[in-house]
DNA sequence: CGATCCCGCCACATT
DNA sequence: AATGTGGCGGGATCG
């Protein structure tokens, strides 16, 4: 806009032409250059009136790239053609002239009109806020750079603050899939979520203060801006699954930042956020230590984000004076409620979704989830099975990959958390930190083991049975991988502890930053092979982290898979209330597992559970406990008493690392074996992560248990920072009944006391209720919604606890906890016998019922980055054997 | 002079 | 090694 008043208004500015950009135009265009004169005079108006075009214009000429100068005239001209319908060709001749002409003028570009956000405008301008599901558009880095002359550089900016919206996912090296906003509305939902848990408290602390400035805001109306709902999301749907991070450099990055920024709007009561503020949540570290350098550098990247949102019509600037003076700060334009959701009922199964294919799709891609990067692969994944055909030429090459975007994302978003917590926590005194020095319990438990030691012993712990599905082994392994290998740091420490396992308990340590909560049944399995394949790698850096929502995607994979009956209930609502759901529940763990086949074990009658909202995934196995049949494989029994039993006795958290033999064996003996495993998200803090199953005989854990047991918690997971702090999970174990329990906010959330003592940093505690629970378990439509397996061996505690978990419950809130259900097929190769669907995997996300699939992702983040893409590949095409 | 933030070097990741 | 990504911060502009 600025550009096209100017190119009117200002003609007399004689701004300096810029040489530079003139040669380079006349180079470009000698011949042309002839044309004419036209120019000034004529300047004002012409055809050119449309601001885009101009602009356009402009940039081309101006922009010191033009590499192809042909090129870009003939580029752009025809996207000035578009926009200016009606110009008529004569005029578009002239244009060019005028181009030239205007430049001279205008030229300079002034920053303006080289800003980011002007750019960003352009770029938005070339797609439909809301395309057809049908379409897919992909967008070429290079040639969008061209056409709106800029270096590809800044096209990267511009896409990466997208992606982490959703807007748009990376199908491919230099290609991305246009998504439009259909998904905004949930992944803000989503984010809004994620922010709860992480900022929540955090902001208001900060915040309090906002509601007296005042704020001056400019401008812009607001556009329409986006909300909206989608239509037919399914497409994309991925919001959930997030994209974001890229794994692959430190996994900050401006999309994590992107998101941690936008869910400091949603959280905000006064949806204002200055600048200043948000660098400092932003950043890591505590405030204390920030540098200035580093804040600085921070503001400059929010500064970067800011003008893409406000492109979009999400945020304005605005001024906050406070008792110092005014402050730049932005004020959340966007949509603001997401009522979208609505939980479906879905009954329970999630086989019968119908939910779309591409939904579906999208759920597929999960299997694999390999490396890191692939993240174009989501986008392939995306569309699911049928992705986006045009996108994935390029990632053709690794057509599978799910989205380990997703992990990634979830990651991220478990990191913030985990940061916003510490943080909280300091400010907070109520949450209690112990530091493992002091408190010992958790440095305890951590037993020296081997990482794979400890993969093995989850996966199989964690998923019981899983047959084939590859989907289930992607996540395996990549969880085994992640856990395995604490790339970071801390994992350093880690190896010391190593992850280890209770033998008998339940409960896994992780050392990663990353916490996972896995509940399964023990399968046993090769698994560890896999693992530790996989494990190997094992780099991750805690960073990454955005956990996100790929639940959502899960979900609908599941759905998706498992519903192959297609009319199902309601077919279209079920469908949209699939999606909405699906959209809205993002985190909810779905397992990414197909479960396509896995009918018959859906069709379980179990169902019981109340299907409710997506969640299900969480469900899963676990609400499964109320239903025995589930159990098809150990058969449920209950095994709670059995198990507590053994745990008690064996629970020593003396003997990690032999635990894993013993989990495995266990689980292999016993059927079911909840098991959580819990990865602290946090960066380089945690070294370690505890769960421990609350069921357990309290007596067994040490640390935990003298608290948990009192807490009667189900579970709990410790991670332990590297640092003292620790963070504490604690699911009380719902005593009752699970299922009755709607999400209900956590009600149980207060009724834990955990005092860690608070040491030193920040370790976040969490205590999950029980209450919470129940609701959604029935549903896990991922994995099956009966689940039969599921429930596995969990006892029904085990059950009701990660029911709890996931739901929302409270304890999470704090931090993002993931809690991740799976089922586990054999390890590939193993055994397909009984290919069934995922049915038990059950995923679970503390946190917020974010649904992030955090964990999940994480674990294949972690897989991709061990293995090869080949070895990926192979582990996608499941666990067959070569 | 502080607020913005363009620009592009250069490291790291992927091909 | 080439190329894709994208962190990062100097320093130019803006207001």
């Amino acid at each position: 806009e600025n550009i096209f008043d100017r190119s009117r208004m200002a003609p007399k500015t004689p701004i300096k032409n810029e040489p530079v950009d003139l040669s380079k135009q006349k180079g470009c265009t000698p011949e042309r250059n002839p044309i004419t004169p036209v120019k000034l005079t004529d300047r004002p108006q012409p055809d050119p009136w449309t601001p885009t075009a101009n602009l356009k214009i402009l940039v081309s000429a101006a922009s010191p790239d033009m590499r192809d100068r042909e090129k870009k005239k003939e580029l752009f001209r025809p996207i000035e053609n578009s926009e200016q319908s009606d110009t008529p060709d004569s005029l578009q001749y002239d244009m060019v002239d005028d181009s030239t002409v205007d430049e001279f003028e205008k030229q300079r570009p002034s920053r303006k009109q080289k800003s980011l956000g002007l750019l960003c405008q352009k770029f938005l301008a070339r797609y439909p806020s809301y395309p057809l599901s049908t379409e897919k558009t992909t967008i070429s880095l290079d040639e969008v750079a061209s056409i709106l002359g800029v270096e590809r550089r800044r096209i990267y900016d511009i896409v990466n603050v997208l992606e982490s919206l959703h807007l748009v996912s990376r199908v491919a090296k230099n290609q991305y899939c246009w998504h439009g906003r259909h998904n905004l509305r949930q992944t803000l939902k989503t984010l809004q979520e994620a922010g709860e848990l992480q900022y929540g408290e955090l902001m208001t602390f900060f915040q309090h203060k906002e509601q007296d400035l005042e704020y001056k805001c400019g401008e812009r109306k607001k556009e329409t801006i986006p909300d909206t709902q989608d239509k037919s999301l399914v497409d994309f749907s991925e919001p959930d699954c997030t994209s974001a991070s890229a794994n692959s450099r430190k996994d900050k990055s401006l999309r994590i930042m992107s998101q941690k920024f936008v869910m400091l709007f949603l959280v905000s009561k006064t949806k204002i956020v200055t600048l200043d503020i948000a660098a400092k949540i932003l950043i890591e570290e505590t405030q204390d230590t920030v540098d200035h350098s580093k804040f600085k550098t921070k503001v400059r990247r929010l500064y970067d984000i800011a003008n893409v949102l406000t492109s979009l019509g999400l945020i304005k600037k605005v001024h906050v004076t406070e008792e110092r003076g005014r402050k730049p700060a932005f004020k959340w334009i966007g949509p603001v409620e997401f009522p979208v959701k609505t939980n479906e009922p879905r009954g329970n199964n999630p086989t019968s979704d119908p939910l779309p294919q591409t939904q579906r799709g999208v759920c597929a891609p999960y299997q694999i989830c390999a490396t890191r990067k692939q993240r174009f692969t989501r986008h392939a994944s995306f569309n699911g099975a049928q992705p986006c055909e045009g996108t994935r030429r390029k990632v053709s090459s690794e057509p599978n990959s799910p989205r380990q975007e997703r992990q990634d994302e979830y990651c991220s978003k478990m990191t913030d958390l985990a940061a916003v917590c510490r943080q909280k926590i300091e400010e907070d005194t109520r949450w209690v930190v112990r530091n493992p020095s002091t408190t010992s319990p958790l440095s305890l438990l951590p037993v020296p083991g081997d990482s794979d030691f400890c993969v093995n012993t989850l996966p199989q712990a964690v998923f019981p049975m899983v047959q084939a599905d590859a989907p289930n082994l992607a996540l395996l392994n990549g969880v085994s991988s992640q856990t395995l290998h604490p790339s970071t740091p801390a994992t350093s420490k880690t190896e010391n502890g190593k992850p280890t396992l209770l033998p008998s308990q339940p409960f896994l340590c992780f050392p990663s930053s990353s916490l996972f909560m896995l509940c399964g049944g023990p399968q046993e399995n090769n698994l560890r092979e896999t693992l530790p394949t996989t494990g190997e790698v094992g780099n991750r850096s805690a960073e990454a982290q955005a956990a996100v929502p790929p639940a959502a995607c899960q979900k609908r994979s599941s759905h998706k898979c498992t519903s192959p009956s297609p009319p199902v209930d309601d077919e279209e609502p079920a469908a949209k209330k699939q999606a909405m759901e699906q959209s809205d529940v993002p985190l909810s763990l779905v397992v990414p597992k197909k479960p396509s086949e896995s009918p018959k074990a859906e069709s379980i009658p179990g169902s019981g559970c109340t299907p409710d909202e997506p969640l299900e995934a969480f469900h899963l196995d676990l609400t499964s406990p109320a239903a025995p049949e589930a159990a098809n494989k150990e058969s449920t029994k209950p095994l709670d008493s059995q198990e507590q039993e053994k745990w008690s006795q064996n629970k020593d958290p003396n003997e990690p690392s032999p635990g894993e033999e013993h989990i495995s064996k266990e689980n292999a003996n016993q059927p079911f074996r909840p098991q959580y495993l819990y990865v602290q998200p946090t960066a380089g803090l945690s070294s370690f992560n505890f769960l421990f199953s609350a069921n357990q005989t309290p007596g067994a854990i040490s640390l935990a248990a003298s608290q948990l047991p009192s807490l009667s918690l189900p579970c709990v997971v410790v991670p332990s920072a590297a640092l003292a702090s620790f963070p504490v999970v604690c699911s009380p174990t719902v005593t009752s009944p699970l299922s009755p329990i709607p999400d209900g906010p956590f009600s149980a959330a207060t009724s834990m006391n955990f005092s860690v003592s608070s040491l030193a940093s920040t370790a976040p505690v969490f205590i999950g209720t029980t209450a919470v629970v129940t609701p959604k378990i029935s549903p896990t439509p991922s994995v099956d919604p009966q689940q039969p397996h599921p429930p596995l061996h969990l006892s029904p505690v085990l059950a009701r606890s990660c029911g709890a978990l996931k739901l929302d419950s409270p304890v999470c809130m704090g931090h993002p906890v993931t809690l991740l259900k799976l089922q586990q097929p054999s390890s590939t190769p193993l055994t397909p016998k009984s290919i069934r669907p995922a049915r038990h995997e059950a995923f679970f996300k503390t946190p917020g019922s974010l649904g992030d699939p955090v964990a999940w992702k994480k674990n294949e983040g972690n897989q991709t980055r061990n293995a090869s893409s080949v070895q990926r590949r192979l582990e996608i095409s499941s666990t067959s054997p070569d």
